[in-house]
DNA sequence: TATGAATGAGGATTCATTCAT
DNA sequence: GATGAATGAATCCTCATTCAT
């Protein structure tokens, strides 16, 4: 009852955190269990636990990995010089083509209810503090009316986290990037400034 | 020595629903084990099945119990002849009013993702379509904007589910209503018909 | 997958609680998993989850059992207004008679490692102590030397136990009654005072 | 890239079989496992299999390791021409002193349950044998009490491992030396012929 | 009606051992 | 010689459901 060397040194690790995510975002959380992920990787329970300390790691780290691409191009977004409505909606067009292009990693990163394994909110929030850091800076500017800036990140990710999830359960038609300018000025006219 | 009538006729099971929505929210899906229900209801695992057929009937039916009495409230909201913008109002109020009095029942209808046991649907779809009236009232009289309705439901329910979820997760401190204004104020920006 | 009421009430309990320390008297304590003693009990493993919270309190509760009818007798020894001499023959027959009645849960109480499960020594100290109250005793009456009750106490369990210890391993013939007066002697010798 | 020559010849050989010791003795045979045993020796799982057949000759040597040394001391000490009662009182002190240099390795040698990986025997009972041969010694001088060897064996051996199996489990103090004398004198009265 | 013991499948995790590299 | 990924069985425990009492 032995060994089987199946491929390269992180390829079960890529597999097995693809698995997770795959599983999580098509049947739910109770579907992912690690005899459903390491079958869907193509290796056997015990292999997981070479790769990951346990359970709550191996979602961690998934999360981790989609989270932290996410917010590389969300730094950029808020560094750049554009105006704040132009930096709304290039937010908004680069959320959905994360989603368009990953559905699954989408919903897992963001729309799953991660209280089971409690992977909690690293991204979540460092997500919402640059949000926050954006409105800052055009409600400086005068282009985006006062308000509380936790209540205009709610609004906000509601907007775009709410279209995200319909298209995933199927209510709206994919690709979520069609909705991207619907989104990005329903945003711009509940944030902006009046004139 | 079994048996042992234990109350009025549907106390048990109105105790049972009840259990269900608690530790759902508290806790999330994997803590409300039958096990567990049947304990917090005071009732042994073995009773739950002479009221419910199995574990999915009884989440189904605790979901049809509260989002029933929402959408009555909904309802003659619709009806009334207030200005689509005050609609949008008392939608926002009502709602927030619900989710402060049993944030436990509410996020158990709203909030939870309920793939395990397969409920959703249902009440999403019947609020939705209701929504979608007072979407086509106010766009047929040039209140609201002209915007595809499915959209313009998603744009309301998540400006109003996302702040209650963060209130729920104690990222906005709570009572939910206290925000109503504001949201009914966003939701009004982002859907009215521009001047 | 349902059910099958096999025997009355604690039937099974006493079952699981006799085949814990069969198993760990004949096999050791690595043998006794759950699964063997379910099957060695003639149920499901989950069954025993009926009757006991954990493997350990299942161990601690064999254990308890066992030890709380032996101290018993110890106690009605030590009270008893016989010699010290007399008291330390009646303890060591007491204690041979109870392995001879029953090996297994003589070894399991009192000589297996349980530094697995952890049940430390609830009984091993009361145990103790009460031999010390019987060392006091003796040499306030100037029957028994000089001599730390410890040490006294490590002493005389000692001599018994390591007895029991080779009869059990077959190193020593049973029945261990047949070394008693022995074993008494040793004792005695080795703690009563000199003339 | 594997491979990378580590130290000398048999130097993980040696570390492996201190790891085994310590490990057992530290937290219990459960504790000692292959992984943990490499790790605490800095070795990989699969380099134990270079030096060791099985787990269980694992065991089995690390205990012969210890028990040979032991043995020698021993043999000397009976071949001696002291008398019985200073043979008793130098076994009982180099059993201590043993103890004391090493706890770890004396309680894997002689207190620890090896039924597991079925050790025990060989040492024990080279060890009583070898005792057997001083009692016998006494007894034809009629320095000793008439009594079956194996018995004087047993109190012996009771009486030395008693107190360190107390010292170890923490119910005396270390180091188990302060008790020689005791137990030297402990053993003479309960094996010496009397006056 | 109500009870709770029993089931059998499944949950996460650890283990000794092998073998391609 | 050494590495560590992979295996498959075993670990303890929880679950939804049934049914004799």
């Amino acid at each position: 009852m032995p060994t089987r060397p199946r491929a390269s040194p992180d390829h079960t690790r890529n597999r097995l955190l693809r698995a997770t995510i795959n599983l999580v975002s098509r049947s739910g959380p109770r579907a992912a269990s690690i005899r459903r992920i390491a079958r869907e990787a193509g290796v056997t329970e015990g292999a997981v636990y070479r790769h990951f300390k346990s359970k709550d790691e191996l979602w961690r780290l998934a999360h981790t990995l989609i989270v932290d691409e996410m917010l590389t191009q969300k730094e950029s977004i808020v560094a750049s010089p554009a105006s704040a409505r132009d930096k709304l909606a290039a937010w908004v067009r680069a959320t959905f083509a994360n989603f368009d292009k990953n559905p699954e990693a989408f919903y897992y990163a963001l729309l799953a209810d991660h209280r089971a394994p409690a992977i909690l909110g690293p991204f979540y929030h460092r997500q919402g503090d640059l949000f926050q850091v954006l409105i800052r800076q055009g409600q400086s500017t005068g282009e985006l009316r006062t308000i509380d800036p936790t209540l205009a990140m709610s609004h906000f990710s509601g907007l775009m986290l709410n279209v995200a999830r319909l298209v995933h359960e199927g209510t709206l038609r994919a690709p979520a990037s069609q909705y991207a300018d619907e989104v990005a000025l329903a945003a711009w006219l509940a944030l902006g400034a009046r004139p």
